[in-house]
DNA sequence: ATAGTTAACTAACGAACGTTAGTTTTTGGT
DNA sequence: ACCAAAAACTAACGTTCGTTAGTTAACTAT
């Protein structure tokens, strides 16, 4: 059994130039989550084999099954790796009597609508918005997050925001459930357009900078309405 | 050669119990296109085999080939048929100025979204609105399709519609093409929401049920800012 | 009755899939 | 230097997939 096989090992192969990152070469399961990000947010789940995975990373099938379960556990564990990222932040951070004297309510929406859409500026996790975004109809555990965390949710903070600047005397008195509703029902078309429709084709690098325009414009039409005061 | 297995027909084998249909039986291949439409609604194009429709209409795999090219060809055929359906109808048929004269904007509005959506009343063709959601991301045909008539054409209807609105002093006068993304943006994400997060959950029957109330509120909403005068 | 067409059938192909078993190499602590 | 653990490898299994070839039954027009 002298003369076997000779086993070329991961990025040793023809063509690869990978070659000193010392500092901290990522770990092999990171590096299949990646590769999984990439082609599940390209092409869906169904359409990528855990060949098309291995091959991406530079190593055999087999191999994954060392670091994870089966290719659900791959799919699992990144949109775990989602809505923990997304349950770090706090959304009261700062008070919003404190935005509102200071940037009025047109200014502090946008403010707001920026900071929110700041959380997911991040290379990453818009391709994992991208994944979520296609297997909502098909991955119960994805759609029933959506609904709450990514609908439910923050239509009733804004409920709640809305009926904030009416006590406050910044809007008229209105239906606050609607003013929240006119107001993120918007949002969540331009995330639907622009992960779902247009994901790859935008000319901006990131959702925020795509979407922050048309956002603008939607506020000031939205409060030019209900507005009695602005800033100083 | 004579006890050669015995064949059993379509819809003759144990549990059928179709029966005497006799006007206008559906033909197979229509059979084939409906249960394709079904099961695709249902769970994707990938995730559904020919098998899976030939088990579903109560024939063979292969039989599927003598009506269809392939699983492709089922698709592009119910694509076509869909694309054909949306064509026949004429958007201008009434002209805008008698119905304003009689509603007024906001019950222009209202009847306009209406019909709009009654085009698609239709459980078959909701079954589609459903595929084609599904696909979007998939397809680049559907895509294309969706972009171009199903936003952007209905966009610029909807900017001719308030610029008229303008010319003939219903409303202020304000940057149309705003008030058509103000309005149809909202249409969009309805649409979003009632074929790609609750398909199949909805408490209402139909799409247009179930928007209608939602979108009536919009409605009302836009125009209590921008209209100027209401009908008699 | 007969011939031609349509549409069902059986059977199988090659490819790709997710996954597993068993083996070999690499790595890190002692 | 050695050994155990980690992680790569080869090879294969059993399914399912879309599709095709060839066969047989059922209509239809003559």
């Amino acid at each position: 059994m002298g003369d076997k096989l000779t086993f070329v090992r991961k990025n040793e192969g023809a063509g690869s130039s990978m070659k000193n990152n010392p500092p901290a070469e990522k770990g092999t399961k990171e590096q299949i989550m990646d590769a999984a990000i990439d082609l599940f947010s390209q092409k869906g789940y169904d359409a990528v084999s855990i060949r098309d995975i291995a091959r991406a990373v530079g190593i055999r099938e087999s191999s994954i099954y060392n670091h994870y379960k089966g290719k659900e556990d791959i799919m699992d564990t990144i949109t775990g790796f989602f809505i923990d990222e997304l349950s770090k932040y706090d959304l009261n951070a700062i008070p919003m009597e404190v935005l509102l004297e200071k940037y009025g309510p047109v200014g502090f929406m946008d403010v707001a609508g920026r900071a929110y859409m700041e959380r997911i500026k991040n290379p990453r996790m818009e391709k994992i918005w991208r994944l979520i975004s296609i297997e909502l109809y098909r991955n119960e555990k994805i759609r029933a997050f959506f609904k709450s965390t990514m609908i439910e949710l923050p239509l009733q903070a804004w409920e709640q925001t809305f009926r904030k600047m009416m006590d406050l005397g910044y809007i008229r008195e209105y239906d606050a459930r609607l003013l929240a509703r006119e107001f993120f029902n918007y949002c969540l078309f331009l995330f639907f357009e622009y992960f779902f429709l247009n994901y790859g084709e935008s000319e901006y690098e990131t959702f925020v900078d795509s979407v922050m325009d048309n956002l603008s414009g939607h506020i000031r039409f939205m409060f030019e309405k209900v507005a009695i005061r602005e800033a100083a």
